[in-house]
DNA sequence: CATGAATGAGTGTTCATTCAT
DNA sequence: GATGAATGAACACTCATTCAT
C-alpha cells in the first residue's frame, strides 16, 4: 500500500510539472507517462480520468501549502509577526515549488469546469489552504489587532496581494528575486488591516 | 469598412461571452458561429485562427476598461478619491460586462500559450490597462500623498484585492452586492498606500 | 437535402458491408470512411456515434425488406401462395443482399445492447418486418386456412426456418442454390400451419 | 490434474456468465476474475488467450446440451415422442441453464471470427450437438415414419423453431412460461416432418 | 462575402497479455 | 501456482481549418 501511495504521488508530481508548464488542456497523458518513464495504461491503474488526476494534484498541493500555514498560526506571537511569516514562508515556497504555485493559479483557479462536481463546485479541494487564511484574520480580530472589517476584503488583501506578486515573478517582471520583498509586502497588509 | 468593423466587434462579443464562460479549449469555433447566425468559414474571413481571436478579444477587454480609468486619472481631484472611484467604476463594469472581466481572468491571465508571440510574450496587450494603474501609483506618490515604495507591491496590492474580490464575486462566495464593498476596498486601498 | 440523404445512404452501404462481415465491434469507423472515400472526421457530420450508425442500419435493412414483404401480404392469393412468395422473395433478397441479411442476424439479434434504448430496449427496429410476418400468420388465421394456434409459435416456426436456412447458407453449408429449397421449404411451413 | 479440471471449468462458468451477458467484447478478462475471485494473470495458467476461453465455453455447452439428447435418441420410442421429448428438455435446459443457450446463440452464431481457426472454420465445436439432430431426423426417415425431404430442411425446421422460442423467450416476448409451449411446438415439428 | 461539408491529425481511454515477485 | 502492476497498440470521437460552390 506505501508503495501504491509513493507511485500514485509520483505521478501527481509528474502531472504537476506539466500542468503548471503547459496548462491542462495542452498536456497530454502521454506526456505525463513519458515524462516519467512509465506507460500511459498504467496511470489509469491510479487515476480514473485525466480530471481524477487534475483534482488529486490541486489536494496534494494545498495540503502541503496549509500545513506550512498551519505551523505558523499554531505559533505564539503577534499577527505582525505572523503576517511576516506568513509571507516568507509563501515566497519561500513559491521559489521551492514554482510549479506547484503555477498550478494552484493557472489550472485550479482557472478552469472551473475540472473541479466543479454536481454537489461541490467551489473550493473544497483548497479548503485546507483557505481555512488557515481565515484564521489568521479572525484571530487578529479577536485580539483587537486588527480593524474589524468585512472579511471577504480582508481575505481578498491578502490572497490578493500575494497571488499578484506570484503572478508578476511568474511572468519574470520583476527585477530582484522576490524575498526582498517580504518585508515590504508584510508591511503593507499589516497596514491595510491594522486598525 | 464599417461595416467589417462592426462584424468583427459582434464577432468578439460572441467569442467573449462563450469563451469566458466555457474556457478557451472548452470553446469551439462552431460554437461561437452558431452563437450569432454566422457560418463557420466565415468567421475565418475575419480572424485568420482561433488564438488570433482570443488575442483580439483581450484588446477588445483592456481597452474598454482603460478606456474608464483612464477618465478617473484624467480628473482633478485627490489620490484619495481618484481610488475611490476606481474600485467603484470597476465594480461596475464587472457587474455590467462580466464576461469582459471573466475572460481577462479565466482566459488572459492563466493561458500564456495563447498571447505569446516569439518577439512578445507579455502583457503588451493590456499595457493601457496596466498602465492606468500606473499612473495613479506614481502621481499619488508624486505629490507626496503615497509613501514612497516598491511599484510591484503597490501595483500588486491594487489589481490583487480587485481580482480578488472579482473572484470570489465570480464563484459567488460574496453574500451581498458588490457595490456594499466599494468604500472597505478603497480605503484599505488607500489606508495600505497613503503616508 | 436530397444531397444529404444520399450521402448518410452511402455511409450505411458502406456499414453495412463492414458490419456484416466483420462484426460491430470489429469494424472500425476508420475502416469504413476508407472503405467508401471519405474522411473519419465527416462520418460524423450524418451519424453522431458508431452506434447511431448500427440503428440506422437495421432500420434500413428492415424498411428494405418489409416492404418485399407488404407487396406479398397486400396481393390476392392464397395463404398457400403468399407463403411461397414468402419465401421466394425473401431467398432472392439474401442472395442479392447478403450483407443486409447477415447484419440482420449476426449485429442486431446478437447484440442487444447497441440496440437497446433506456426506454426503449425492443424490436422497435424491426417493427415492420415483424407486423408484415403477423399479418400473413392472422389472415391465414382469419381466412381459416391456418389452424389457430398460439402465436408465437407460429411465428417461430415461420422466421425460424428461415433464419437457420440463411444461417446454413451463410456459413456455405448448402451444397445447392438456395433457390432449390424455395418449395421444400415453403411447403413444410405450410403443412405445419394449416388445419 | 483433477484439481487443474476443475478450476477450468469454474473459469469456464464464470466467463459463460458474463460473456452470455453482456456479449464477448464487452466482457473483459478482469471482469471474469473478479467475477470468481481469481487473478487476471492466473487465468492465463489455464487458457492461453480470452479466445480460447471461449472455444472452450462453446465445447462445454454443446456437450452437456448433446448428452441430454444422446439420452432420447439413444431411448426406445417412436420418433413423435422423442421429438415431444427433445423440446420438452430444451426447454428445461434454457430455463435451467440461461446463460448456456444465450452464449450458444449471442455469442457462438453470431461471432464467426471467434471459432473459425485456419483449417476449420465450422461447427466442428457444436458437432455434438448437431449429430445428435441428425439422427434424430435420420431415424425418423429410415423408419418411415418421416417423409423424406431434404436433411436441411429438416434440420433448419427443428433448430429454428427452437432457436427462435429461445429468443422471444430471452427477450421476455413470451407471455407464459417455456413449458406451456412444449406440446404445441412439438406437434408443429412432428406435423411438417411427417409423411 | 457567405456557407458548411470535408479533412485528418490528435487525444483520452481501454484492455488483452506479460512477467517479476 | 497465484498475483496484479505494467505495457502499448488500438479505437471512438473532436475540432481547427480549408475550400468548392
Amino acid at each position: 500500500m506505501r508503495k501504491k501511495f509513493k507511485k500514485k504521488n509520483t505521478i501527481i508530481l509528474s502531472a504537476l510539472k506539466l500542468f503548471s508548464k503547459k496548462g491542462f488542456y495542452n498536456t497530454t497523458i502521454s506526456e505525463i507517462s513519458n515524462n516519467m518513464g512509465v506507460s500511459v495504461g498504467n496511470i489509469y491503474n491510479y487515476f480514473p480520468s485525466k480530471k481524477s488526476l487534475a483534482k488529486a494534484s490541486i489536494k496534494f498541493v494545498t495540503e502541503k501549502l496549509a500545513a506550512e500555514l498551519r505551523y505558523i498560526n499554531n505559533g505564539d506571537m503577534s499577527q505582525k509577526e505572523k503576517i511576516r511569516q506568513f509571507v516568507s514562508v509563501y515566497f519561500v515556497f513559491i521559489q521551492k515549488n514554482p510549479e506547484m504555485i503555477e498550478y494552484f493559479f493557472r489550472v485550479y483557479l482557472s478552469n472551473r469546469e475540472l473541479f466543479c462536481d454536481e454537489e461541490d463546485c467551489g473550493f473544497s479541494l483548497a479548503k485546507e489552504f483557505i481555512d488557515e487564511i481565515e484564521r489568521l484574520i479572525t484571530t487578529g480580530v479577536e485580539y483587537g489587532e486588527f480593524k474589524e472589517r468585512d472579511f471577504y476584503v480582508a481575505f481578498s488583501l491578502i490572497t490578493g496581494i500575494l497571488g499578484a506578486m506570484t503572478f508578476l515573478n511568474g511572468e519574470n517582471v520583476l527585477e530582484e528575486n522576490l524575498n526582498i520583498y517580504t518585508d515590504e509586502v508584510a508591511n503593507t497588509i499589516y497596514k491595510a488591516l491594522s486598525c
